[in-house]
RNA sequence: GCGCCCGUAGCUCAACUGGAUAGAGUACUUGGCUUCGGACCAAGGGGUUGCAGGUUCAAAUCCUGCCGGGCGCACCA
């Protein structure tokens, strides 16, 4: 069991207390304790004053010997029964988890090993990568490696959606500016720009119009030259993102494409028609929701095209037949809470009765506006990164002199990925990102490389740490600085932010918990000197500061973000 | 018009879901390298939590009404 959980219900055992009427936290500042049980719920209950609840279980709870050996003092602070957790069985407990655990400390059973699919990233073939994406993917992966560190079994797949109008858009203006052939880009980065472009020049040219949805009924007979260019074009979109994939180190258990649910959404919604669940309406076909205040839903343009939920009605069930899953789970930025919630009640009136989540997550802006790949106003995740990188080169080049470019680039590369995954974390999902890029490549403060170089001169401290002192006793009663109490009780909670963290689908409470650990450690750097202590006391310091590399290790993985040892 | 989200220090964001003196980063001012990595650390000023009511021992948090901003509501995805 968690180590602080597990003094939460020694305390509750002792006091005989309702688990529901004990409500724990953590005081605002240390010197009024470590852990606190406030006694405002049990007052209401038994109709006295909180303050005097709190004088009658420390009456109750002071003496006790088992709780002795765990706390040094027990108080009461007004409303509260505050306990300052012993030292020494903290740093002996702890450090001993953390050793014995290593990577999985911070993970637990809770999920029981069910299954979870969790849909991510959704790239459009044809089409940018682009910042939201970016936010998209550093989210559906944090919350995956949340959820696996909860215990569930985890599948992370992709939907990529390479069958829309906007592939035909592309190829049309592909094909009229033979320029695009010609240039040095990866092609699936090229496409993208053609697609803006061609955004752009469909304005207001009806003719042009025309011209495309003669193309998407081409591609959509499947046969002829259009339809075997979208074939080669799709692979170089697929390359792209691909390559985007191993760079930002995410793998998919699978990805769903499609064109290849396409044609079975179309039967999908013959037997919907039949059964009265969509219905006819104005030329098109709809699924009417009204009557749960949910409005209408085009599933067929009047065209006799499909729009977008006829794949992701074949897509759901695909999911729920080959995999034999608990809770499919579906990240789409909250522009499409609606949208979602029409999905839904229509596999619910198909007879699906399984538990879905839409997960959302606002936009991605820049101080000029709203982003709009229509408008041209975007930014690829190609010029970000080439931003952010051309930064941290300036700095690592100036601080790193002797090093080799080979060396400097993998440094500067680990760096700009960790900086874009950690600014897309840190903000609450619910709040729109302005992605201001002069201000985030000044990375100074709350960023990634804040906790990178924490991680990193820690290392440094280690590696010239000399390990002979194996004769020393490891004696944890040693450490006694205010810092280190701190950094125990600090690394203590760690499990805890992990479960909420995941709880809550909210990778910007590990984000901050991350940053406070890396700044008291830092803290400590400066006060005490280890490697010019005693041979004592630098040995269990030097324990300390490897259970510290080891939290910051675990964390940042479940970010997505790799440790360097050097930067 | 209906629905959802946001509004907290100059700026960017937290606040354990109703609890202790609303906290960080940044910017600004000042101090710290003969010292384990200065991409660091310390100190200081900076707040009527958009406004007005209400609920209670207690409200940034819950309820009502306004004000400001964003998004969604039939053939985009």
């Amino acid at each position: 069991m968690v180590f602080l959980s597990e003094l939460k219900s020694k305390i509750i055992q002792t006091l005989e207390l309702e688990t529901e009427l004990a409500a724990f936290s953590y005081p605002p500042q240390s010197n009024l304790g470590d852990l606190s049980l406030s006694c405002f719920a049990l007052a209401k209950i038994r109709h006295q004053s909180p303050e005097k609840i709190a004088q009658e279980l420390l009456v109750k709870i002071k003496n006790n010997l088992e709780l002795k050996k765990y706390f040094s003092t027990i108080k009461t602070v007004g409303p509260y029964l505050n306990f300052f957790i012993s030292s020494e069985y903290l740093a002996t407990r702890l450090i001993k988890t953390i050793q014995r655990e290593k990577n999985d400390y911070g993970t637990s059973p809770t999920g029981q090993n069910q299954r979870v699919m969790i849909e991510y990233s959704n790239g459009n073939t044809h089409k940018e990568y682009h910042v939201g994406h970016l936010r998209n993917i550093s989210y559906g992966d944090a919350i995956s490696h949340l959820l696996t560190a909860s215990g569930y079994q985890v599948l992370p797949v992709s939907y990529i959606n390479d069958f829309g109008i906007h592939v035909a858009k592309t190829i049309w203006n592909w094909q009229r500016h033979p320029v695009y052939n010609e240039r040095p880009e990866p092609k699936g980065y090229l496409l993208g720009r053609c697609y803006a472009q061609a955004s752009q020049l469909l304005k207001d040219n009806p003719s042009g119009k025309l011209e495309v949805t003669a193309l998407m009924k081409e591609i959509e007979s499947r046969q002829g030259k259009n339809y075997q260019f979208w074939q080669a074009s799709r692979q170089w979109s697929i390359d792209y993102f691909n390559a985007i994939y191993q760079e930002l180190n995410i793998k998919f258990a699978h990805i769903f494409y499609e064109s290849e649910v396409v044609n079975e959404g179309l039967k999908i919604v013959k037997n919907l028609l039949a059964q009265g669940i969509l219905k006819k309406s104005q030329g098109a076909i709809i699924a009417d929701l009204e009557q749960y205040d949910l409005g209408v839903l085009p599933v067929i343009r009047t065209d006799g095209t499909a729009l977008y939920v006829v794949a992701d009605l074949a897509l759901a069930s695909e999911k729920f037949q080959k995999y034999n899953l608990k809770q499919s789970i579906y990240i789409v930025d909250v522009r499409q809470s609606l949208y979602f919630k029409q999905l839904f009640k229509i596999l619910e009136l198909m007879g699906y009765h399984k538990k879905l989540l839409h997960l959302t997550y606002d936009f991605v802006t820049l101080p000029s506006g709203m982003m709009s790949s229509r408008s041209g106003n975007i930014i690829t995740y190609q010029e970000l990164k080439d931003k952010i990188s051309a930064q941290l080169l300036l700095e690592t080049k100036q601080r790193h002199a002797g090093w080799n470019p080979a060396k400097i680039t993998k440094v500067v590369n680990n760096l700009t990925l960790a900086t874009i995954k950690f600014e897309m974390l840190k903000v609450n999902a619910h709040k729109i990102i302005t992605f201001d890029i002069t201000e985030s490549t000044k990375f100074d403060g709350y960023t990634a490389c804040y906790i990178q170089y924490t991680y990193a001169r820690w290392r440094s401290v280690l590696r010239k740490s000399v390990w002979t002192d194996l004769l020393i006793k490891t004696d944890y009663q040693k450490l006694t600085a205010k810092q280190e109490k701190l950094l125990l009780l600090k690394m203590a909670k760690y499990p805890e932010i992990i479960s909420e963290a995941a709880q809550k689908y909210n990778p910007s409470a590990l984000t901050k918990y991350l940053f406070e650990l890396a700044q008291l450690s830092n803290d400590y750097y400066h006060e005490v000197n280890i490697l010019k202590s005693s041979p004592v006391i630098k040995k269990v310091r030097l324990i300390l500061v490897r259970t510290i590399t080891q939290v910051l290790v675990n964390g940042l993985d479940i970010l997505g973000i790799k440790v360097l040892e050097k930067m």
